[in-house]
DNA sequence: TGGCGCTGGGATGTATACAGGGTGGATACC
DNA sequence: GGTATCCACCCTGTATACATCCCAGCGCCA
């Protein structure tokens, strides 16, 4: 694996977890010294976690862990219901590959198996894995190399993607409901592409980013869960920052 | 200033000119020696430039100059339509500030004078300008940096920009009545915006990007106005590359 | 004659040295 | 005691040297 790789993946994993937190300056010979790498590879993971947008670029140059706005998050996960609604109607309009629904099917499937009544923890984590497989799979179908662009760029901020705030919601006693309407969205969507009702599939996939903020909502005022939510150590109730 | 910023730009120019052609395979050493700069700075602006989805990443290392099929462009006008409806619907929904919406007025006047038959070069260069910044404005009001963000990573690419193809249409005969029905999206939108009409705000800015859709088929079956479009060469009927 | 392997050139990835600039702290003056 | 100024340190931007890897071209062998 190269340097550079190395030193995005792991300090996205200390930004994420929490040991940087936001507002901290991430300068270049500290952090490679950190990572035991030089300030060339460093550089280039900063510029991607910059892309990424887990660190913002400070005017005078270098680089901050950002800090994220309530709001933020709530526009972010609107985004991704826009976003996707899109890729669904697309889908549909312009007509999935029998494979790739034939595929969502399957995962939709394994997903009522993971989360049957009484859930765990490995349920949790199995469920995940397919969701996140799943939307995966929905903007594929859409069959458009631009749209997938854009969504990946947004789905990057971990409180966007499919999966943010899945895990958290272990700790509150509406998780089993939430998964329900979650697999009635996800069958329903994939019936609306076969049936080539582009609009019905759009609005369906808005709807099922709403869950997300949902879960926001309730896990931010419940720190217990707020803790299980990766990279939460990042979010700020008022942008103090 | 810096070298990595002046390397972008130059390097920006030689691919939207042309003079490197789609497909180019740009080692560092080689732009290095063109630009007059050390392959530091010319791997770094190598890198904001694959951000901006004008050259991308070869699997193997390093980077070529990106082909655009007109499907890639065809969806990216769509996506800019959606997301810019997106954010007029929230300028609406959430409240714009009067003095945007006011500058945003005065912007329109400005773009009826410079729109004012007889248009000439100079009327569409103006108009251009003001058009650019009537589009960031409308950003600006709906209050979302995620929104604002997300814009600008599409509208990085020339031809998904809200001014990509207004100056290719000096050369096309329906110039004068196309920009007249945008000034009518312009105004209405601003009115829709004021009277807090969330969905037709939208509505308006997602029909106001099929003006560009339209201009892209019509500059594509006419070589002469194609080469007014900045970036035009990298532009494939059929995706070859 | 075709295919396989080797070798050489060049490209990327990485480390490091150096110059310029900005920021923060300490000190001196008001 | 507060403020302004200066200095020193550190940090970024840049250049460059080196190692590793890939690819292409050529030659040899079957």
């Amino acid at each position: 694996m190269s340097q550079t790789l190395s030193a995005q993946l792991r300090l996205r994993d200390l930004i994420l977890s929490g040991a940087l937190p936001p507002g901290e300056r991430l300068s270049e010979p500290s952090v490679a010294e950190r990572l035991g790498a030089s300030r060339t590879p460093v550089r280039a993971a900063l510029v991607r976690l910059a892309e990424e947008g887990l660190v913002e670029a400070i005017p005078s140059g270098g680089f901050a862990v950002k800090a994220f706005a309530e709001e933020e998050i709530h526009d972010a996960i609107e985004l991704r219901g826009l976003l996707e609604g899109h890729a669904a109607r697309l889908a549909a309009e312009r007509g999935a590959p029998g494979a790739a629904l034939a595929e969502m099917k399957r995962l939709i499937a394994r997903m009522d198996e993971a989360a049957a009544p009484p859930i765990d923890e490995d349920g949790f984590t199995a469920y995940v894995a397919l969701n996140a497989h799943f939307h995966e799979l929905l903007v594929e179908a859409a069959g458009s190399s631009v749209v997938a662009r854009q969504i990946g760029r947004v789905v990057a901020l971990p409180f966007a993607s499919p999966s943010g705030f899945v895990l958290a919601q272990a700790a509150l006693p509406a998780a089993q409901r939430v998964l329900t309407v979650a697999q009635e969205h996800h069958r329903a969507v994939v019936e609306a592409i076969e049936h080539r009702e582009g609009a019905r599939a759009e609005a369906l996939m808005r709807e099922h980013a709403r869950l997300a903020r949902r879960n926001l909502e309730l896990v931010l005022s419940d720190q217990a869960s707020l803790r299980l939510v990766p990279g939460g150590a990042l979010i700020r109730r008022r942008s103090w920052a």
